[in-house]
DNA sequence: AATAATTTTTAGATTAATCTAATTTTATTT
DNA sequence: AAATAAAATTAGATTAATCTAAAAATTATT
């Protein structure tokens, strides 16, 4: 099994994840929006990479993830979680600052160092925004996870994760006071607009727009 | 000024090197043999950099790396340097295991993280071989430093640095106790093949070859 | 100073990754 | 089911980085 370029390992990356963790089939173009780049650039790619059978590609038919494929996908994201852990914990870092750099750090190629770095932090399980990190075999525990906007009314939770991981949406999840681990009661629902009235560590009370209550995940 | 690629970044610290920081020029031939790669390509290279103005090219005359090129590529060695410090004193890497994995991080783009992991490490002013560490300026201070093969006889030193960093010389140092810090004392010089003993802190006597006196750097 | 040797550059190919424009295949809608 | 629309692929270019082989310039040597 070659290395794969970094291109390579961009495209794996964005195929496991509109896959749904390789559940499902992936067209070419949902690659291309994902990717910010153009269908014929990706068809490209993936002959290219359905030849070092990282993917099972049909011409006209989209494409899975292969097994290898699934395991080099999981390397990658293994490595940008860790690595983002590092930038918030050891280098101060906020959590809506560390993807550019974590894509950057996620193809450098050493083993060891990726097993060290591991050490260092503490074998963490999930990254800054709450997303599962793999083991060294791929493997990893989802916490059960809902969006806020499906939580009953008076129903606990505590946030595990948000959906949307954008700079402008973790400032103001930042802003309005929410964070990983932070206790929520859901206290009022608006069937009209989604929007939702929670209760924050059990004091501070909060207004939310549908858009923010689906993107932020707790568990029950 | 904009940014450069990963090959255009490694073609500047040849120069860099080559030049002994911007002081000689250097001929095409010395960074195709440097670089592992073929004087046609360098040619090619050295035109490109010269439109970017990071050089100074005149045909079949050799380079001169510029002030804008020196200060480009000071701050790929600063970002080298300090990944160095990084995997020994953190990730706990033998001095000899780091250098082509720093070899990867350098290129990572981003003046924060260079400014945050400066800040974690402790703003040091050396890298594990003792070379020291430019500033966000591009200035640094070099301990004076001279090989032990050129220390008179009952002559003391330190260890600050050694001059050749491939992994065998590193390890062979390790193996007979020679690392940085180390206190010196010339006990014995051999005029007729240049081997010396020294006593190392004091304590361990050594005999060490023309080789070795001259790729390990003391201050006296 | 002419010739030989060395160094450097150019010319022409190759590979990876990308693009636009044209074509082909599949899906949708009268 | 034929026509139209949408999606995907191919054809042909482009750019960066590399190579080999040939040509040109410089340096060294009779």
């Amino acid at each position: 099994m070659k290395k794969l370029s970094f291109a390579e390992e961009n495209y794996l990356k964005a195929v496991y994840h509109l896959s749904n963790a390789g559940e499902t089939d992936v067209s070419t173009n949902s690659i291309a929006e994902e990717m910010d780049t153009k269908a014929a650039s990706v068809s490209d790619m993936l002959r290219r990479l359905s030849e070092k059978e990282m993917v099972v590609y049909k011409k006209y038919q989209g494409v899975k993830i292969s097994e290898i494929g699934k395991t080099a996908a999981l390397q990658v994201i293994r490595k940008h979680r860790l690595w983002e852990v590092f930038l918030v914990e050891k280098l101060k870092f906020n959590w809506d600052q560390v993807h550019e750099i974590a894509e950057q750090l996620e193809h450098i190629k050493s083993p060891l160092l990726i097993q060290r770095l591991d050490d260092f932090l503490g074998h963490p399980k999930f990254d800054p925004h709450g997303d599962p990190i793999p083991d060294e075999n791929g493997l990893f525990k989802e916490k059960p996870q809902v969006p806020l906007a499906e939580v009953e009314i008076l129903g606990d939770g505590i946030v595990v994760a948000v959906k949307d991981t954008n700079s402008m949406f973790l400032q103001h999840l930042d802003r309005i006071g929410i964070y990983l681990g932070a206790k929520t009661k859901v206290t009022e629902k608006v069937e009209f607009d989604g929007s939702m009235e929670i209760l924050v560590d059990g004091k501070n009370k909060l207004f939310i727009s549908k858009e923010v209550a689906e993107n932020v995940l707790v568990t029950h």
